[in-house]
DNA sequence: TGCCAGGGCTGGG
DNA sequence: CCCAGCCATGGC
């Protein structure tokens, strides 16, 4: 483990930022609570986060004069206010945004968020987060540290896990995601997949260049096109939206997929992805009721 | 213990 | 287009 020599604190100056519901919503993996901060890696730093009144307060573990990663990590130049008064006006999502005001959506590494995904299918998040801290500390690289006894690697390099044979990743706890990863690494190794030209694609385009990859459909891809890539109209839906979708948008008769996929398509506007972040999230830490 | 998890692929109606 | 079964693993 490699000590710091100099660390460096920063304040990132926002309002409107629930911090807890942002680094805890299943959007990123890679963070965890210590008491009233958060910790976490963003590309090869590590830092540690603390809400205060005029923002976060930010202390990385290396010297740093310049903290756009941080900023264009966070979005915090983001008006939130904008973003909610575009969702459409209806009960469902009235009582996600009072339950968690503040909840962002993250601006991530793609390759980092394209893997991460990938291990996701079927898996809870807390078996997300595992997996993920395996292949970190088994091909990842050791970082700058703020003590001795913390613990800190980068996320493994596209070539890092192409380089891996399957039983390795399997011994991360992959099991049939093993391959996926893999086939997606060496895709992107052998510039078969150029991950940043697709940033610029339109949107349809950019799913269809994502869903090309094994172990790659819809919704991972549009995971990725969301929490990466910022298309703000990309709608995740998993098994918490689908009952979302059925419990409070029809509560009558079950919808076919494909009448589900044309309603998110057309109703939740032009930040369809925040609305879905705020249904997600309310779905999931609301009180279970009538457990009885 | 059995059910379920921020799914996708394959093969059948 | 829709559906069932399968994939690997662990939390609850």
């Amino acid at each position: 483990m490699i000590a710091a020599a100099a660390a460096s604190t920063f304040l990132v100056s926002v309002h409107d930022y629930d911090l807890d519901a942002t680094l805890s919503s299943g959007q990123a993996f890679r963070w965890r609570r210590d008491g009233n901060n958060w910790e976490g890696v963003i590309g090869e730093r590590w830092v540690r986060l603390t809400p205060e009144p005029a923002g976060i307060r930010a202390f990385a573990a290396e010297s740093c004069t310049e903290w756009s990663w941080l900023t264009h990590y966070l979005q915090s130049e983001i008006v939130l206010d904008d973003i909610l008064k575009t969702f459409p006006k209806d009960l469902p999502l009235s009582e996600s945004v009072a339950a968690c005001r503040g909840l962002r959506l993250l601006r991530q590494e793609p390759w980092e968020c394209l893997a991460s995904f990938i291990c996701s299918s079927t898996k809870q998040i807390v078996q997300i987060q595992q997996i993920i801290d395996l292949i970190c500390q088994r091909f990842g690289k050791p970082l700058s540290l703020p003590n001795q006894t913390a613990r800190g690697f980068g996320f493994p390099s596209a070539a890092q896990i192409a380089g891996s044979s399957e039983a390795e990743l399997r011994s991360c706890k992959m099991g049939f995601r093993a391959p996926y990863v893999r086939a997606a690494a060496q895709a992107i190794v052998a510039g078969e997949l150029d991950l940043e030209s697709v940033r610029s694609l339109p949107y349809q385009e950019a799913r269809n260049a994502l869903t090309q990859l094994p172990g790659v459909g819809e919704k991972i891809a549009n995971c990725v096109l969301l929490f990466a890539f910022g298309f703000p109209e990309a709608f995740p839906v998993d098994v918490w939206i689908m009952k979302a979708l059925r419990q409070l948008y029809f509560p009558k008769r079950r919808p076919t997929p494909a009448r589900l996929r044309r309603f998110v398509a057309s109703y939740f506007g032009p930040h369809a992805g925040y609305a879905q972040q705020y249904l997600f999230h309310f779905m999931r830490t609301r009180r279970r009721v009538n457990v009885s």
